[in-house]
DNA sequence: CGCTCATTGTATGCTGCCTCACAGACTTCG
DNA sequence: CGAAGTCTGTGAGGCAGCATACAATGAGCG
């Protein structure tokens, strides 16, 4: 048996598969790896296959007319993306490209399909999958709409640090490298405000800075400049 | 049987369903009416049931703290909405509100919960349900995060136009009546600056504006003054 | 190891949009 | 039918954040 089933495996939403059908899955679909930086498909494409990372990361956007880039969500191992084109769309309305090199598993539109008629349990899953990222994204709407910069880039950090805070001498460092330029494409503004905010919270105290590094040395006064409740932290 | 059967018949979701099984499920379910402008549910509510649009229009929409108000979503007789709870969540996080008179339709968590499980077909409606309006959103998200008050507001005119657009001589009426506050509220601008745009287009002769009704008298010149195809026109 | 490119830092106008304030017109409901 | 509330229109003032322009530093790669 492939040591790629590992990679099906890992995925939350195929733990309740049987042995056999796991099996059955993996030789159905393909495994593409990619270098950093890399697309893994574009707007244009087909949106004909659902995606699962395997390693790596991934990153979700599009580019406005102007060429502005929004960042709609990062991806890491064991999560599905693409998985839109379940809706029976002919193209995608995103780009999906690699931050880092991964390890994809291609699922074609039919295989994910017949695998969700056969398994109510998978098919639940992805269900629950699209109320969690559609709750996820509402949630930013709402909080982009009526904020500040400096709002939303303290309440980006804050998220970011609930996914990928990892707590170190000094604070809680996040371990996802990220320019100013991205966590401006995030927060719908530009890669100078960004730089200036991070600078202007660097001198109160708040985090430091490295290059594409970002510590939080003080959460508490984070969140309370933007009086929120202190997250928990997540990560290992 | 019931004449309250016609409106669970209504909704797109429970078309599939036999006779005996509609017959069920109407026993289940409670009816309530509302007058306009008051709350279908609120954030604090406990989130443990889904509802139904027979008739009316509602507005789903969330306060931040300081008071500001996002419109998320306008929900249209037959559609399902507060589908989130399904996720299992305690609370709702956003409110419902009538804009109308409306009469609404109350399934339980565990009566939805069972549909879903009996009736696959359902529970692939709800997933479609939930990719539809989560693409809705994330496109919203995209448009409004880089383009100004302006192409925001404009943007979102077409989009109405689309859904509520019906040819009246002269142009494209939008039939649903929604205040300049209201429109603030969509593209997260103010009342003041909503109302001087408008005065804009109308100067510019692209619409024309009536107490809480707006008719768009040249869909073309508005869509390319933000460069964006003409939309189909919808409605009856 | 040196070259090139990506990333970060800083300054300076300019302006879109928000805030605040007020007035007239229409609606709705007692 | 009159009064109170809602909706629309308009103006002044101020500031956050964008566009633009340049410089320096570190990273990656041949």
């Amino acid at each position: 048996m492939s040591e790629r089933l590992w990679y099906l495996k890992r995925c939350d939403l195929f733990q309740r598969l049987g042995q056999e059908q796991l099996a059955t899955l993996e030789t159905r679909c393909r495994v593409r790896k990619f270098p950093r930086g890399t697309p893994v498909y574009l707007p244009s494409d087909l949106a004909d296959s659902v995606l699962l990372l395997a390693e790596g990361r991934v990153k979700i956007g599009s580019f406005t007319e102007e060429g502005k880039q929004t960042i709609l969500a990062f991806i890491e191992p064991g999560e599905l993306f693409g998985e839109l084109s379940l809706l029976g769309s002919e193209q995608r309305e995103e780009y999906a490209e690699t931050v880092e090199k991964s390890t994809v598993i291609l699922i074609s539109g039919e295989v994910m399909q017949q695998l969700l008629a056969d398994n109510p349990e998978v098919a639940l899953g992805v269900t629950k999958l699209f109320g969690l990222r559609r709750r996820r994204i509402e949630r930013r709407l709402k909080y982009l709409l009526f904020h500040s910069n400096r709002e939303r880039l303290v309440h980006l950090l804050l998220e970011l640090a609930e996914q990928y805070g990892h707590a170190v001498e000094g604070g809680v460092e996040l371990r996802i490298k990220l320019s100013h330029q991205d966590l401006a494409n995030v927060i719908g503004s530009t890669r100078e405000t960004v730089t200036v905010v991070l600078g202007e919270l660097q001198a109160e105290g708040r985090l430091k800075l490295g290059r594409r590094k970002i510590v939080l040395t003080d959460i508490a006064r984070l969140a309370d400049s933007i009086s929120v409740a202190v997250p928990p932290l997540g990560g290992a």
